[in-house]
DNA sequence: CGGCGAATTGACCCGCATCAACTATCGTGG
DNA sequence: CCACGATAGTTGATGCGGGTCAATTCGCCG
């Protein structure tokens, strides 16, 4: 196989497991072979990494950034009463921690939720690809403004939207940003979360998101089961849940 | 008036509309004095904004950005029914907008909920300046990483602490903020915000905020009124509010 | 078949919203 | 100088969305 052989040795081929990265920003602006080259060369091969571990632990000097190849990541924070909060969602093809490169270290923790493959990027890598290619600085840059947008996002579904829309309205972004990286067909995608996992993501409690769940489903809107998600009326979801994609920024424009 | 005069000719002097925004900086790396008048030179004379009025309307394209230099800013969106959420408070020094440089349009809309003086950047004076100085590049997405980190504290707080947490984490992070750009003493703060503004930053209604405020005040926590915020008991207060300072990265490293 | 985490459901409770009335403050014009 | 209107703040009564607690049930794996 060829790219069994190719994940072994960087050189030997096209470093595949950044694919999905590069079909994520080749949705907001044209790369270039040359650029596409130097991208891939600095991501190490990914390694695997079990469900549930901590990969980051908050505050921990990092210098390297994260690339999420398959699998699903948290963004989380933990507080005092055992309670938890996840503030992002990461898909293959994101970045879970690429902020770090100017932060050097997380205000939160990073936590797989499913087994993950992971390659890493060292910042001094980062550093001379920047050098010589400015605008993929700037388009990482644009990256970590896309995860701010959909913090914001995430803010507005937490402080003004009902549970029933607030759950509805991460099933829609996660559509969005599955199809992007070719995870997900219009009538749905694999999601293999818990309900609890859904609950710190929503500021709710595992047995009230079982509740929306039924209700979602007895609307015959989603269903989400065995760790899939089957969108019975996109439209009729998205109108619920006050969705629009205008914040994942889709548009190809040179950045 | 030295001052006086400078703001009306940027090439007369030391741009001060800028000070803040180099206070702030400064207070995370060093910035030479190349890099400083490098950045002053950029930014245009502040121009003034009356309270309450919509600057940059959701989706608008930008070419340029917005450094408050004096007043307070807010990130809002507007709900179908009329409730509003603020996802972002800006204080003198920030940038209000910085991320429109890598996004071309903004996700939400800036607000300003005081009177305010705005200098504008444009976006090509940035491009510019980052090629002959891409430790201010890094600065600068270093900036809008930490709004980045302001959104997760938020999202913190919406999902998981209650009213009276949520408000006391708030007047904990404006008390810090405010402090670094030399507005606020360890006793307090000016903030002329109603209890709406509030409001719609915590995701409550007015009504209970102003019983949480009472609650804060009989507490002997904290007092807001009359457009300023009294601290009368900081350590209980970052106490109740689980409040730790770690996520607006107040250290200085190259970066 | 047994064990264990996740999902499901019901009963009850509480934090915050809602609705409504009233007060305080302040700028404006007669 | 006061009457006013508008906006912000304050307080009480009541209701509901989602939390809490607890008991099953389901599904998967050994």
């Amino acid at each position: 196989m060829m790219t069994a052989a190719a994940e072994r040795d960087p050189f030997a081929g096209a470093a595949p497991w950044a694919d999905r990265l590069l079909m994520k920003l080749r949705q907001r602006d044209d790369i270039d072979a040359e650029e596409e080259a130097a991208l891939r060369s600095i991501i190490e091969p990914p390694q695997a990494y079990p469900a549930r571990r901590v990969i980051i632990e908050e505050g921990e000097p990092l210098e390297r950034s994260a690339l999420l190849v398959e699998g699903l990541l948290a963004r989380f924070k933990d507080m005092r009463d055992g309670q938890q909060q996840i503030s992002e969602l990461h898909v293959a093809g994101d970045f879970a921690d690429l902020h770090s490169f100017t932060l050097k270290r997380l205000d939160h923790g990073i936590l797989t939720l499913t087994p993950c493959r992971i390659g890493w990027v060292g910042h001094d890598a980062l550093i001379a690809m920047f050098e010589r290619f400015p605008h993929l600085g700037r388009l990482l840059w644009f990256s970590t403004n896309l995860d701010a947008a959909i913090h914001r996002a995430w803010t507005v579904s937490l402080g003004r939207r009902d549970a029933v829309a607030r759950l509805a309205h991460l099933l829609c972004e996660l559509q969005v940003r599955l199809e992007i990286v070719g995870l997900a067909d219009p009538t749905g995608y694999p999601l293999a979360l818990t309900q609890n996992d859904l609950a710190n993501c929503l500021g709710l409690t595992s047995v009230h998101v079982n509740r929306v769940l039924r209700e979602l489903r007895e609307r015959e809107l989603v269903t989400f089961r065995g760790g899939h998600v089957t969108i019975a009326d996109r439209a009729g979801l998205c109108d619920l849940a006050e969705f629009s994609a205008d914040y994942l920024f889709l548009e190809k424009r040179p950045r």
